[in-house]
DNA sequence: TCCCCACATTGACCTAAGTCAACGGGAGGA
DNA sequence: TCCTCCCGTTGACTTAGGTCAATGTGGGGA
C-alpha cells in the first residue's frame, strides 16, 4: 500500500484510481544507481521507461572527441526515457545518475496495456510529452540564436523564478557542467561570469550567485544587450 | 464518405474503427494558407492542431533581430500545432505556410474528448510527438556539437536516404531557407558548398546536387574529417 | 596535518562563422 | 524587349568563443 501512496505522488499518475494505481504498482520494478553510474546509453534498445525516486538523472549527448550537451535534468517525480516506449527504436541520448538515485522502472509493454485501458494516463504522458519539446524549442532558440552570454542570464533568472522570485540562488551543478548545460565549455563560462560580476549584474561566490541588476540579465537574455 | 477515406490516410489516425473517423470528421475544419501565409504565431494561444493535406509547412524560431532557425518543416500527411492541446498554454513557435496548403483543423475539446474513447488514437499521438522528441535530439546535437559542413553533410546524406538513396538529389529548399534549416546564414552556406565541390565531395548545380563521395560526406557528418 | 586532485580561473592564441558590401544573373512584370 | 528585383555568390573584415597551457584553491583521505 505504501508502494501505491509513493506510485500517486507521480504527477504522471495524477488523478489514476486507485485499481489503475495498483496495476502500475504491480509491473513497477525499482532501480537503484550510484552517482556517476550509466542507465542507459544511446542507441540501446529500450524495454521500458523510468520514473526518478530520489536523485537526479543527467540526458546528454556526447560529440566523437567527448563535448557533452546536456539535454534534460530530472528530479524526483519525473519520467525519463519514454521515447522508444511509444516509438520502438533506441534511445536518442545517454543517461547517468548525478548523484546516489533511486528509481521506478516500468516495462514497456506492460504500460503500453496500462495506458490502452486508462485514457488520463494517455493523457498525462501526452502532456508531459509536449511540455518537453516545448523545452526543446527554447534549448533551440538558445543554442541558435542566442549567444552564450544571453544563454547565461536567461538561466539565473530562470532559476531565481524557480525559487520564488529570489535575488539569491545558489547553483545546483559544478561550473563545467553548467558549461555543458548552455552549450559551452567550463573556460567561456568562467570568463563571461567575470565580465557580469565587473559589469555589476551579479554578484558571484562560488556556487551562490546573487542577482544585482535584474533588468540587466533581462536584456542580456533578450539580445538587446551584450557584454 | 471522401471526408472519411482522406482522413483514414493520415498516419496519425491509422487504425482507427469506421466510427471513429466519422466521429473526426465531424470535428475536422478545412482551412487553407496562401504561400507565405501565418499560421500561427509564437505566444498565440492554441485551440487546436492541424493536419497538413497539401503543400508544406515550415515551423520555426526568431530571433529578435530577424535570424530565422527552422525546426520542423511539414508535409501531407503530417500534424503540427499540437503542443498547446496537450499541454494547455501558447504555441511555441511560428508556423508559416511554405507553399500555397490546405490543412485540417482539429479543434482542441473535441479532439481530446476522441483521445478519451480511443487508446489506439492516443498511443498514435504518443508515437508521433516521440519521434519528434528524438528529431530534437538530434537537433541539438548538431547545433552545439557538430560545425555547419558537418551539418551540411548531413543533411545531404539524409534527403539522399530518403529519395532511396539516390546519388543526384534536388534541394526543396532555396538556399537561404537550407541556411536558416540548418542553423546558419546564405554566405556560410554558400562558401561551404564550394568548398565541397573543389574537394570533389559533390557536384553542384543550383538546386541539383550530387553526391561524388558518400563515405567523404559521412566522415564529415561524423566530425571524423574537416573542409 | 599534509597531500593530492578535481575544479576553477586566467592568459595567449586560433579559427569558424558571422557581418557588411559589392556584384552577377535569371525570372517575372510592364 | 527592357527593367527591376531577388537570390545567390564572393571578398574583406570582425568577432565570439573554442583550444591549449599554466596556475590557483579548497575539500577529502591517509
Amino acid at each position: 500500500m505504501e508502494a501505491i501512496d509513493r506510485i500517486s505522488r507521480i504527477p504522471l499518475f495524477e488523478g489514476l484510481p486507485d485499481d489503475q494505481l495498483l496495476d502500475l504498482a504491480s509491473i513497477a520494478i525499482e532501480k537503484a544507481f550510484k552517482r556517476g553510474r550509466t542507465i542507459f546509453s544511446e542507441g540501446e534498445p529500450g524495454s521500458g521507461f523510468f520514473v526518478v525516486k530520489t536523485g537526479r538523472i543527467k540526458i546528454f549527448k556526447l560529440s566523437p572527441d567527448g563535448k557533452e550537451q546536456i539535454l534534460h535534468l530530472f528530479g524526483s517525480g519525473e519520467p525519463f526515457g519514454e521515447v522508444p516506449v511509444f516509438e520502438g527504436r533506441a534511445f536518442p541520448a545517454h543517461a547517468i545518475a548525478l548523484e546516489d538515485s533511486t528509481t521506478i522502472f516500468f516495462p514497456r509493454a506492460a504500460f503500453i496495456d496500462l495506458i490502452k485501458h486508462n485514457p488520463s494516463l494517455a493523457l498525462n504522458m501526452l502532456a508531459i510529452l509536449s511540455r518537453r519539446l516545448r523545452r526543446f524549442t527554447v534549448l533551440v532558440d538558445d543554442l541558435s540564436l542566442k549567444e552564450v552570454p544571453g544563454r547565461l542570464a536567461a538561466h539565473f533568472l530562470y532559476v531565481s523564478q524557480q525559487e520564488k522570485g529570489a535575488d539569491e540562488l545558489r547553483l545546483d551543478l559544478p561550473k563545467g557542467q553548467l558549461a555543458a548545460l548552455l552549450g559551452t565549455i567550463p573556460e567561456t563560462l568562467s570568463r563571461i561570469l567575470t565580465k557580469m560580476v565587473k559589469q555589476g549584474l551579479i554578484e558571484s561566490d562560488g556556487p551562490r550567485i546573487t542577482i544585482l541588476d535584474r533588468d540587466g540579465l533581462s536584456d542580456l537574455a533578450e539580445g538587446v544587450r551584450r557584454l
